[in-house]
DNA sequence: CGCAATTAAATTGTGTACAATGTAATTGTA
DNA sequence: TACAATTACATTGTACACAATTTAATTGCG
């Protein structure tokens, strides 16, 4: 039998765990120096743009669940950056919020895209190719 | 201040980050038929290409420490597919090979990556061109 | 040779990930 | 309006992932 399917280098998937785990081990000097992970630094992108969102909006928008979400948003909580309060209307929802904390936060964060850039050597139109093939595959994968 | 470099859709690294964590969920149900994790899996086929492997030659191949693959080798060789035993000429190296059994399970894996094929809907000429910018990007990172 | 420096794995500690399950609030319907 | 179904979040259990440290073996140099 032919196992060439089985080789790690014709699969299309290694590469692209390989690359994730990479560049998110490119990141931690950076946000160490504004003391978040990865995983806080993305749920705080969504919160500063936002001001707010429910678990369940943060999940959608970060492909995580509640297991996930809860003991990063917890962290984020103990370290000031964000509020954790149940819904009014509906108690079934936790509401995140950002903190005058946390928005100080961006201010020291707003380095760090640039910082990285400089780590990812890809001609401008292959960075653009391989932005809309991973966007294409995620929107194939709802 | 414009802090639009701090949006999740202008970072080249989540979508990165979200499809490779979308994909391996997607082989989670063809890899529970032959019993194995994604990192179990990719370390499995490094050794039925090779037969045998340190775990160094292993951690280089699938960018991963001996902190992940000690645990990840142990639970290989407790369900019978590899064997661990340290190299008779450098005691420090621990040599990891595969058994008859892990011989077998490979008949079983083959029809995996036909499988998950179906479910990452990408032209062929899209496909060749992620493969090609992922691993000049993990060239880079080197 | 003798011993400091290096190397390979293992261990420890922290932080995700995610499936499965539990719990409480809300909705929809007979 | 009861109450079953659904929904949102939390919890539990398993499995990575990686930095930092430890341990043991080997190498290289004076």
């Amino acid at each position: 039998m032919n196992y060439d399917v089985l080789k790690l280098e014709n699969q299309l998937c290694f590469p692209l765990y390989a690359c994730s785990k990479e560049i998110i081990r490119r990141y931690k000097p950076f946000l160490d120096d504004i003391d978040l992970t990865y995983t806080q630094y993305i749920a705080m992108m969504i919160l500063w743009e936002e001001e707010q969102a429910t678990v369940k909006e943060l999940g959608t928008r970060l492909y995580l669940d509640s297991g996930t979400l809860t003991p990063v948003l917890k962290k984020l909580e103990s370290k000031g950056y964000i509020e954790r309060k149940r819904s009014d209307t509906d108690e079934r929802n936790l509401i995140v919020s950002v903190t005058d904390e946390g928005k100080k936060l961006r201010e020291r964060a707003v380095c760090i895209p640039e910082k990285m850039a400089g780590c990812v050597n890809l001609e401008k139109e292959e960075a653009e190719q391989l932005y809309r093939i991973l966007y294409k595959m995620l929107g194939c994968m709802e």
